[in-house]
DNA sequence: CTGAAAGCGCTTACAG
DNA sequence: CTGAAAGCGCTTACAG
């Protein structure tokens, strides 16, 4: 940072003015192509680059938006991440990334960083605890900096702004039935997310699908770091249990893991879909069906929505979109009539 | 962005002076208490902030780290970059996070874009085209605008820049005995990252361990995308490969798919060995056994190195860090003189 | 075609 | 204890 070569320097080298070396190197007509082409000569032997703070600060913008989401580990935040920022990149954006890790509080400190002028904008998928508490304060500081938010995924009705999501409660529905075709009988619902908006919907997708085939309903919420394989044993085998809706990719895994270490096969004693298809669900043995929440996609289409917003291309009120996803059929499910994908 | 209220707004409110204002909110002990008070008060009602551009601009730094990665999918990058993360906000950074994509074009991009007085420093793993082609000019803007580098995991002896990484080649050779130690007679070296430094250094560990133990070698490369089941399936029926080291999660698990699929048994028939460790390895059955990189270590690492070196702390010869790793026995090796973990 | 001046929002040495 | 002034590095209306 230390003596890096500015417009007065270069103006003073010149001998020229400060606005005419500025107007040289944005190209401006006004200037004439000889001293353009002074001005660029002496600029890029010297290395020149502008600053972009004194930029933004003359120009109240930055280009960057900053996201915030709750972890970067599981593969549908990498992913959607990599959505994000590819967009972005594509329109001339940059990102700066915080993780809530789940909490509130580092959530709140988050939005009050990047909130100082740092960024255009803010694209968030709300922290489990936010969620389960309800607790929307600090989000509201967000409105009152003039500082246009979208969510994705883990949104809140509460919360005025455009929305970027997929259907939960439909698709697990949906996802449900398919179960109920390929001939289960008794379907439950593991959870290791619960207390977020998406597993209230997927939990209720579930349980609406369960009611209108007429079949009992189990629904079993874990910790992830615990997971309670003496109990799945004893559904399997105790109240025939022949189906699991997961509520995300690792819960599908542990499910199927320990189903498997105890004996049981998969599909033909159980059937498995998980949500989030990502990485271990395509290499695990055997290959996990899941519905695809598109994350990249998601990542993508909030970033756009975002830029669109901010350069005032959508009109007032906020938008939603609810994106299509798609069950990939693999290995965990025994659906004939279906034709399997890998 | 709009109609944010400022500190010249704020002053005129009071009928005090910008600089009161300003002082005032720093808590400065020229400003009588009730005055500060005032201001404060005024402050938090109109939801003030101060506008971090400006104070940028002002104070010439601006307490964020750029972060180039080739790609945020695998878990080794998602891991280090949230080792990266956690540390800045430790210690009162922000980091902006840009993705190489693995090209050099992208690479250079993304260091004009961060390096327009936008960053404090930048920490960088190279992309597999720099690392492949050698092409280090554009990592040469950097010290011309003496912005610090610090390098992680895939790094380049020709560029001077403090380093962070483990060492690949003895990893790999130590991983190799293990393999031998273990009952294996004839290893192989599978990688789908070549043309990166780490594979070139994990390679020559594996080679060197080969030919220090009177073995004969056999090194495969293959793209990610097509893994060449045939070609393994003739090695281990053929030539009777009963041990493979691994140069990445992903290469590990689809030896391991593709040795299962086609019958074999692991470890019985054939033990694996993958370079870094990540949830696939972990939930894989079998359990792989992995070279832990420590990837969220060499995050928290670069960016604490960073900072220090932003912050003159250290001496002006560049430092380089060489991580010790270990190696997580799992399932998919049979050595029953080590204790299994898992 | 070129330049002087004002201003973006802040901080800080200096004067009073 | 308070304020006027300069300056960080840029852009841009305005004058010449």
């Amino acid at each position: 940072m230390e003596n890096r070569i500015t417009l007065k320097e270069l103006a003073r080298l010149l001998n020229v003015s400060i606005s005419t070396v500025s107007k040289a190197l944005n190209d401006s007509p006004e200037i004439s192509p000889q001293t353009r082409k002074r001005v660029k000569e002496l600029a890029a032997l010297n290395h020149y680059v502008p600053n972009v703070m004194a930029q933004n600060l003359k120009n109240q913008k930055t280009r960057t938006i900053g996201v915030i989401i709750p972890d970067i580990l599981p593969h549908f935040f990498a992913e959607a991440l990599h959505g994000i920022e590819s967009k972005a990149s594509e329109l001339g954006y940059r990102v700066i990334i915080c993780i809530s890790n789940e909490s509130i509080q580092k959530e709140a400190e988050s939005i009050n960083t990047l909130i100082k002028g740092q960024v255009d904008g803010l694209i968030m998928s709300l922290s489990q605890e936010t969620q389960a508490k309800m607790e929307i304060d600090h989000l509201k500081a967000i409105s009152n900096h003039k500082v246009p938010l979208v969510l994705f995924d883990r949104v809140l009705n509460q919360i005025e702004c455009d929305k970027v999501h997929i259907n939960d409660s439909l698709q697990a529905e949906q996802a449900t039935m398919e179960l109920f075709k390929s001939g289960c009988k008794k379907i439950a619902y593991f959870s290791g997310i619960s207390d977020t908006s998406v597993d209230d919907e997927r939990k209720k997708g579930y349980l609406e699908a369960v009611r209108n085939h007429g079949a009992s309903r189990k629904v079993v919420n874990f910790d992830q770091k615990n997971f309670p394989d003496q109990k799945l044993q004893d559904l399997i085998r105790n109240k025939n249990i022949d189906g699991i809706l997961a509520s995300d990719e690792l819960g599908a895994i542990l499910v199927m893991k320990s189903a498997l270490d105890s004996g049981f096969r998969i599909p033909e004693d159980l059937s498995v879909i998980g949500f989030t298809n990502g990485i271990m669900s395509e290499h695990f043995r055997p290959a996990l069906s899941t519905v695809d929440q598109h994350a990249e996609e998601q990542g993508r289409l909030a970033l756009e929505t975002m830029v669109d917003r901010i350069e005032g291309k959508l009109p007032p009120e906020p938008i939603e979109y609810r994106l299509e996803t798609s069950i990939i059929h693999r290995k965990s499910t025994r659906n004939k009539a279906l034709q399997p994908a890998d």
